[in-house]
DNA sequence: CACCTTTTAGAAACCGATTTCATCTTTTTG
DNA sequence: CAAAAAGATGAAATCGGTTTCTAAAAGGTG
């Protein structure tokens, strides 16, 4: 403790050590130039003496490239945002990347603050996920922000939004959104309500239009009254449940903007004795633990992580190397059937 | 796209242009020196005028010093580990830290791996959760890189490891697992089993002593048929409460190793109509989302996940200005009681 | 064997900050 | 009022890599 060596090994003692330049040494490791097999073994036996670890700071000043990516989310904690990031990270170290991760904790001043530490990190490409991108209804400065910002770094975000022109890749949920109704439907179920997140949440009013098609499609109804707004959360799932329970008619099936307010749900009808899938269907969105943890299991527009993960990475890295082709990517989601929504036995 | 500005502007652009030396702007920039109220204002000008954005990678380099940390988790889809970095963010970014976040996903090599870059990327501390951490039978060659990198940079290890000599912040749920079987009993459970993770795991290890412990002293059984191994899933949760009411006598609590592996025991319980809590008591250990979402809710040992994740940045950081006293810090827990032992009315 | 090309490797400049050292001014003090 | 101390600022070195430029050595060709 409290003696750590100041000095580190550098690129200058391996070089001396092994007799040649610092410029043959660096050769050695990036692979740039051609090196006689003598010196380079020379050279790597030195490296391997000394556990020689090349300085990124000063490599990534010298080249202006840091392999390093900004990955912003509004909450770690959620399980939605931490897949996409674990499957992101698996794709983006395949590519030599690192990410600094921030929770933006969708406070749009702390996401500025964020952007600006990474610009001064000097990342190669930022991820953003939520916050601004996913609402219709901030500032404009927020959003010309973010087209500034991709001006200096390539940017890639997680959600369509009109406002904000930089690439994107976005889930499509819409055919999964018809199956899900299709298949309410075909458990006899007639009539809709909807726990949704507020309408100026992009993903929110996305998915409230597809649903409202997509019960006029297949004839099942869908009152006004029956669409309440609410949070992302299971608490914010137990209060809309409330809420919806105290219409004078109520649906037989609710398709909640998440499987966390599908959890809520189920804690409302646990605790007024409603029976699922009985007297209702409920159903989430996203694909999470939570569907497998509550009883009875909820049916759920299961996202593939691993695939939307990768087009975002790839997108970024396409981005850096300025080999981007397309701005606008979706991802495809399907539909998981469970027992919060199996009346009938097939 | 495809046409950002190759040139970043530079403390000397903001010199020319403020008619001053880069010396006087680096004084501005780091405050580390007189400048006067004139010249200051001057180039707080340009800076505002040019937007700079010093390059962290060229102060890193002059002052040895990255303002990152490595935080590497087995899975931050595991919503203990991602929790914990949540409220580690908060604390670092308020000390001025980012963190480079990655998933060992408990393997050695990529661990291994994962270090190496964050030493090369010149990281002032590294916190390590899981993987080798959190194994007592490991080849001693992985613990003996964390000593040898803990010499090189600070790190902190969040889980008791008598193998590994480097500052510890650990969970310290001895008084909560009494707490719960206290519980227990006064819920007339007079016998308890355990499904647990795996022998080598230093936190089930830890765990399974302190169970057996605490049921021996308040006088419940715990017979060794009944201490299933496993994993920290739900599937791993459905496996072992499987294999436990295959033996003769069923006990008839059932702690677990974590809220997840209790959420699967829930599962198997809701599939062989086993009542919870009238035929059975079920407890997990985290508080995570889960334990709200299930049915019924799962009563848990909550940690406190801002408490300690604030004592493990804290301990970093101590660490990375030398003026770390402790090198082990317990963090409390304590038990929220829900349905799952809720047998009597109170 | 002389001449040209290719290969290999070192010297030095560069990336963009910080910081030491030296210089010049200004202020304090005896 | 001169000498000493304090304050402000610039020049230049430094951090540790990469890369360009140049020169020497090696190889190929007529």
């Amino acid at each position: 403790m409290g003696n750590r060596p100041k000095k580190n090994v550098t690129i200058y003692d391996i070089a001396k050590a092994a007799n040649v330049s610092p410029a043959t040494v660096s050769r050695v490791l990036t692979g740039n130039a051609k090196v006689s097999e003598e010196k380079k073994k020379l050279i790597m036996e030195q490296i391997e003496m000394y556990d020689f670890k090349p300085n990124a700071l000063a490599r990534g000043l010298s080249v202006n490239k840091s392999f390093t990516i900004g990955f912003i989310v509004p909450d770690i904690k959620n399980q939605y945002f931490s897949t996409v990031y674990y499957e992101f990270e698996k794709y983006a170290l395949k590519n030599n990347y690192t990410a600094l991760v921030a929770n933006s904790q969708s406070n749009y001043e702390r996401e500025s603050q964020l952007l600006n530490m990474f610009l001064e990190k000097r990342v190669d490409g930022i991820v953003l996920m939520g916050g601004r991108v996913d609402t219709n209804s901030c500032d404009k400065k927020y959003y010309d922000e973010i087209e500034q910002i991709n001006k200096i770094v390539p940017v890639v975000v997680t959600s369509k939004n009109e406002n904000i022109k930089v690439p994107t890749v976005y889930l499509d949920e819409e055919q999964s959104i018809y199956d899900l109704i299709s298949h309410l439907k075909s458990q006899n179920c007639s009539s809709v309500g909807l726990l949704c997140g507020y309408d100026n949440i992009n993903v929110s009013f996305i998915r409230r239009k597809q649903f409202k098609e997509a019960c006029k499609f297949y004839g099942l109804e869908m009152r006004e009254e029956w669409i309440i707004d609410g949070d992302f959360s299971i608490e914010g799932g137990i209060r809309a449940m409330t809420k919806l329970s105290q219409c004078l008619k109520v649906p037989d099936a609710v398709c909640c903007i998440n499987d966390m307010v599908a959890a809520g749900a189920l804690n409302y009808v646990h605790a007024n004795n409603i029976d699922v899938p009985g007297d209702i269907l409920i159903t989430g969105i996203d694909g999470s633990y939570i569907c497998e943890a509550a009883y009875p299991q909820i049916t759920t527009i299961q996202v593939d992580y691993e695939s939307f993960a990768r087009k975002v990475c790839q997108m970024l890295i396409d981005s850096i190397n300025q080999t981007c082709i397309n701005t606008e990517v979706p991802s495809k989601t399907n539909v998981i059937v469970r027992g919060s929504t199996r009346r009938i036995l097939k």
